[in-house]
DNA sequence: AGTTGTTTCATACGACAGTTTAAAACATGT
DNA sequence: ACATGTTTTAAACTGTCGTATGAAACAACT
């Protein structure tokens, strides 16, 4: 069993094994979930003997793992680097609107770019219920960084606020920005009729008016 | 084949064996997911033979999705009632606050309530991913109802709203609810150390008010 | 060329899934 | 008591799953 020393094309469709293995699997378990998702299909669709899974991840489970921590990273470098250039760009005084948009866009970005994976958010929403993964290394790898330094660049854009509750008022813009995700996939497998067309971006701008709002009601609290 | 004209107990352990199977299968459904809840499992939950599954409901989809449309219509009413019930007792012109409190409640009661069906939010946010039961019931069954009624109900709440603009903001308020009982389970599953508690009544009131300073946002809008 | 270590392949294995079947048990009306 | 229709039961059927195996193909170095 070799680990390293590969090619590394990095491009094209000849690709290690593991990489098609890797890139296959997040693809048919976003779409069909864990056990949906066959052994045989992953292989085939990555082009490859069904034991190739089994020999370079040793089994079913250990791939679905290294799928979803391939992602984690990802998700979290993504917001990480959001916040930071909100904060570099406006020398440490963001405006609220401007932080929450930056989030917000970042936040989402993953899950509707076509490109990379629009099926990442199934495979999380599913991760949120399934647990294959323990919940405990999402809290640590994404959770705890993108709260921390969300809650410290809020801080600096609202001065006012009351610093307990601000993990509170980071779950509720995040539970919308998840939800609208859910909404629109929603809306792209059903025809709504007699409902507005649903428009992701307008959505957001959306939330944001929507979040500051709801923010600023506790930053004035403590100036009352 | 025989579907009416059945004892009725409706209360003990003996109830008729339909009943039977579906208590079983809505909390071994919720508890394992679709897959993860075999025929057997349930049959043998409900104190019935592996046959009777097939006898009685036609197969296992059939079981899952008379599990589901059970769920939604009571969904669908306990919503519909809390909102009527704050216009009455208001006489058609509530508070902002009240309304967006008594609906929350509503919304989230099924999902905490102990002693009914705990495993109802995990049952529904697998439904959103893996669609079983098409998503047209869902929305004409429970999403349209709520949002009409809760959409005239905020418009008397708040005159001056834009119409098109409440979809939106109850997408956003259910966001929020949605997420913050996640939030709840994930608390419960791992032991987040360094984070605050999570009590949910606690964060039920936080987003009434931070929801209602949104909300007003747009209602002031119109007078500028 | 030959040896060695790695990767691919077709195939087989055991387990468990949902469903079916046919007989037994039961209830009911005559 | 009998006949009839309904429900329950145990066992078998068919298919698919994840994994294991051992041989073939390949690459690299002596």
């Amino acid at each position: 069993m070799a680990i390293s020393g590969q090619k590394q094309g990095n491009s094209g469709p000849d690709k290690p094994v593991q990489d098609r293995l890797l890139d296959a699997a997040e693809q048919l378990f976003a779409e069909n979930g864990f056990d949906g998702a066959s052994v045989r299909d992953i292989a085939s669709a990555a082009g490859c003997n069904i034991a190739a899974v089994n020999y370079y991840f040793g089994g079913k489970d250990k791939l679905y793992t290294e799928v979803w921590r391939r992602q984690l990273v990802q998700m979290r470098d993504a917001r990480l680097q959001a916040i930071e250039q909100v904060l570099s760009e406006s020398n440490g005084k963001p405006s609220l609107e401007d932080l929450l948009k930056s989030f917000a866009n970042a936040f989402i970005g993953p899950f509707v770019d076509e490109s990379r994976s629009r099926w990442l958010m199934r495979l999380m929403a599913r991760e949120m219920i399934d647990q294959h993964v323990h919940v405990n290394v999402f809290v640590e790898e994404v959770i705890k960084p993108t709260m921390s330094a969300m809650g410290g660049a809020l801080m600096k854009a609202c001065p006012g606020l009351e610093e307990s509750k601000i993990p509170l008022l980071i779950f509720f813009l995040a539970g919308q920005l998840i939800h609208i995700v859910h909404i629109k996939a929603m809306y792209e497998q059903t025809e709504m009729a007699e409902m507005p067309a649903f428009d992701l971006t307008d959505a957001v701008e959306n939330i944001v008016k929507f979040s500051a709002a709801g923010i600023r009601a506790y930053a004035e609290e403590k100036t009352e």
